[in-house]
DNA sequence: GGCTTTTAATAATGGTCGTTATGAAAATAT
DNA sequence: ATATTTTCATAACGACCATTATTAAAAGCC
């Protein structure tokens, strides 16, 4: 019984990430979610209930549509393979679509007006699981030896991300995919070689390749 | 001839930084800036214009008051002397005041409405103009034998500034003073030093002193 | 075909945004 | 002391914000 929708639910979602993804969440009004989704305001709605929702859902699908990198990263045997691959995600997402440059979760609320604050609360705390996942394997691969005993899993964790953020606010400025390579790049010449394995020098083209 | 101004100018702007500085351009509102001056609004349009001036002016005192670390950093002897002042000027920044975390130059407008495009391009160039100051101290010291002939200075300015961000939006997320030192001992780590200079091996005290 | 149910589009809600008239208060100048 | 000039606070402006009534259209069931 009833009529069914008549937009693709799933067109309208990746629609509304996109005017998101470009203008964060405070940015966004619906006036830009309606002509991007090509769909209507009560729709919309109906659809999701509110602004915050909308949100909270274009961003589960930010995870699983763009940030599949992260846990690829994570599967990979050692930790210097998870931080080269982490690091070509980002820049790979943060510079592959000219309309939507750098990262949502950075850019989504960084700073915002009180409305916005539980959206900010909810990014600071999905980029805080992040960095844990990062830190844990981290900590692993001390475990398993490819990592020195005296690195600091949270520290490495910490500034590869540093390292990420910063890329995500270069990307929107309009830096360069070259450009963001030899940050990369930079960021991995003292990455922790434990004793008894081979260490990359002179592989500088480890990023670029 | 007239009636002279009540209010103290220089500290209506300090409020009015702080403000954005913790709400961002967008985020602020001008009951926010009035309640945090003390001052009604006409005041703020004849001292200021608008909304877009007032943020300009705050950014200019930011500069002046809370940025000075920047020539301070780039008039150092050696290029790793620059970069470790700048990591520790900006980590005391953006940990200093529990109110307004983080740095103006990144949340001030980071994604936002058509509105707000001229101010986010505005920061754009402010923080690429810096970055370009970093990476010409940086050639001088390849000119002046510091930093190793085959070292490249857009790409250690970029990374410099890369971390500096990350750590600006860590800051915003809440994380400690501490933390940030383990990311900038991180990004040290790797900081090319030139033939016949003596390295850092063993000083791994060298951010957090 | 009539009845029910769900979606669609139009348009209105109260509230807040940035920006300004407006008129009273205060201080200098004549 | 009066006139002039500038600043001050109250309050209003239109525009846009996120959010909903309201009503028309479409699709199922009988």
């Amino acid at each position: 019984m009833g009529r069914h929708r008549e937009f693709d639910m799933e067109k309208v979602l990746d629609a509304v990430l996109c005017v998101f993804w470009q203008k964060g969440y405070e940015g966004t009004s619906y006036a830009d979610l309606t002509a991007a989704a090509g769909v209507e305001r009560p729709a919309l709605y109906s659809a999701f209930g509110n602004k915050e929702a909308m949100f909270r859902k274009a961003l589960d699908r930010y995870h699983e549509k763009y940030l599949r990198y992260l846990p690829e990263a994570l599967a990979l045997p050692t930790a210097r393979e998870v931080a080269e691959h982490l690091l070509r995600g980002a820049i790979d997402l943060n510079t592959r679509y000219p309309t939507h440059r750098g990262c949502l979760m950075i850019q989504g609320v960084l700073a915002g007006s009180d409305d916005s604050e539980p959206v900010r609360q909810f990014l600071v705390e999905a980029r805080a699981a992040g960095e844990r996942e990062v830190r844990q394997r981290f900590e692993r691969a001390k475990d398993e030896g490819d990592l020195p005993e005296t690195a600091r899993a949270d520290a490495l964790a910490a500034f590869l991300m540093a390292v990420m953020h910063g890329m995500a606010v270069q990307a929107k400025a309009g830096f360069s995919r070259e450009t963001l390579e030899g940050v990369a790049e930079q960021a991995l010449l003292a990455w922790p070689v434990a004793k008894g394995t081979k260490g990359t020098k002179g592989t500088k083209a480890a990023m670029t390749s």
